[in-house]
DNA sequence: AATGAATGAGCATTCATTCAT
DNA sequence: GATGAATGAATGCTCATTCAT
């Protein structure tokens, strides 16, 4: 049966983050893709060139949109620092999970062996200079003699806990809710 | 070279940790961790009957300590909470990595494809129940209505937070002080 | 674009003589031959039912000329030895290559797979056959125990010096200055 | 049933000769050698790292006796051209026959692909030279104006000659009469 | 106990050919 | 007539595992 062009593309798209997601760039396999998009292996290579091509189609669009975002709200925040960073960064996940989310996942956690291998450690490198930048001398008490590292793995867990929350809901209302709870948890003193 | 087959053991034991812990579970190859252990791939065998066996008898005895640790933790503070729970569980960790810190990487990063592989979720389950029968309910203005998820995902933070911290430095002393330095900075309210 | 049958049969004749041509029949691609005549794949199998149907389709012209010649070139010299065979072979590769130049290439180089990998030997063959006949007897001295295989590799020296020498050039006056050298310098006992 | 492994390696050698002798470097199948080397592919990689170094190890050796032998015979020539250049090309054929005579046509014929796909080219550029510097000015009335391409056909057609000689015989008596016999024809004016 | 040769299924990728439209 | 999507077997190569010695 003759399919149209477009559809099955969808189908391997569908498949590739399935695979990505399960099993991360190096141990997906294009043959379980295949099988899972209802297609042969040759026909895969049809619409996609090799592994990190389909990988590329797959994840570029988010990554690009996570990009665009984080920067944009580290700009916003220099300037005008009226809304809290964190929630422009709670924002950024949250533009991005509609329909993303498990894209946004593969790339933070699958990516070993892409090009995209690196992109997590460069959000949260981003937001770390933000937190060590703008957030932490704010805090009473806290500069004096901290620890740098600290704020590297601050940021990272405001990272992971956003993407957690993220996977954990579906609802937009919930998320939000739960997103707002966290950042006053995770940044208390700002509040 | 005749070789006692308790130091072969040790020796297969050794090259099996490196190598897990630079590739994971999937990725790790026998034949590598034979060549590092000195021996043949056959030989290998005959101490480990698959790879899944190797990676459960190098990271067997950590994994019992860990959980062992972390319930014990959780057991001394439902009765005296003296110290802060969350000290109880660094020196957990601290107490771990002496000797099994590699260790203790691999069962939380490494371990996909085995048995292991929801430990991390499983330890972070229990901190998690801590959170929210113990800490958060004593904190003012945050238990009415906060999301129960939450728990988990500041559980989440805290473990990542210590994992991070241990591989980063291996002086016991600077080590001692990021770790403390974090857990004011994560549970600033119980100070 | 509406094309007519022919002009389209004759696309892809070109487009097959410069893949045979660059890559033999063996690793020559049908995809690249559509590619390059301007169609589709499906197509090209509606003129050729397979590769080999297409290269038969590509040298058959050719070859059928080529033996034609030759056998020509041989019935002239057994009846009225006047002009040198050896010019007459010249004349019919010289007659060959204006149009044909690259198929005759394919058909001696790049036949391998195909029903004509043996006709560089075969003309070789019926060459031999002349100089071991009539061009040989007349050579003084050389008649007497000659072992007979090196009128066979004589015969094949000159083929291959011929098409080596109309593969260099592209000048017809180039050409036959060259031919005539080389027959002079091979057979320059009967100048 | 359990072989040596030096038996093996012949076996696969033997098989790698056969099938890069019938089908050259690239169309030669890794799994064809190996099924009729009577092991699996994958024990094909134990000896062998790649189809490359399989190739090397069948001709390398061949390639440097031929490199060696025909320098040292240009070396020869140009000091002391007792013996005529074109025997000692001949001897330097035979000696490398004697084992080899399907290496050096692999060599010749089926490097495509590989790092020795310039060997042929360069031996008769060797071989040319000689017949421009030394051979062809020794020849009456030849000089004048030669089309310096006909000195490589020559050289090329002297390299097939020898090459397709050896093919024929495997008596080292036929071989040496016909080679001979050769060279008389090719080289006359020099006799 | 130990060796390391051997197995065989798996991987990503290519390509001549077919066929629904 | 023509399209180009789809097929499936083949390619070089890797690797956990087994087994004769």
């Amino acid at each position: 049966m003759q399919t149209l062009k477009e559809e099955v593309r969808n189908n391997i798209c569908r498949a590739a983050v399935d695979e990505f997601w399960k099993k991360g760039f190096c141990n997906a396999s294009m043959r379980a893709i295949a099988k899972n998009a209802g297609i042969t292996v040759g026909n895969l290579y049809r619409y996609f060139k090799d592994k990190e091509d389909l990988f590329n189609a797959v994840i570029f669009e988010t990554h690009a949109r996570l990009i665009r975002y984080v920067k944009h709200n580290i700009g916003l925040m220099m300037n005008r620092p009226g809304k809290s960073f964190f929630e422009h960064m709670a924002d950024t996940i949250l533009a991005i999970r509609k329909e993303n989310l498990r894209e946004l996942i593969i790339l933070f956690e699958g990516s070993r062996g892409t090009r995209y291998e690196n992109v997590k450690e460069e959000v949260i490198n981003m937001v770390e200079k933000f937190v060590n930048d703008e957030y932490l001398p704010g805090i009473k008490g806290f500069t004096k003699g901290l620890d740098p590292f600290i704020s590297h793995v601050i940021a990272s867990g405001f990272i992971e806990g956003l993407i957690m929350i993220n996977k954990r809901y579906d609802d937009s209302c919930q998320l939000r809710r739960a997103i707002s709870q966290f950042i006053n948890f995770y940044f208390q003193n700002s509040i």
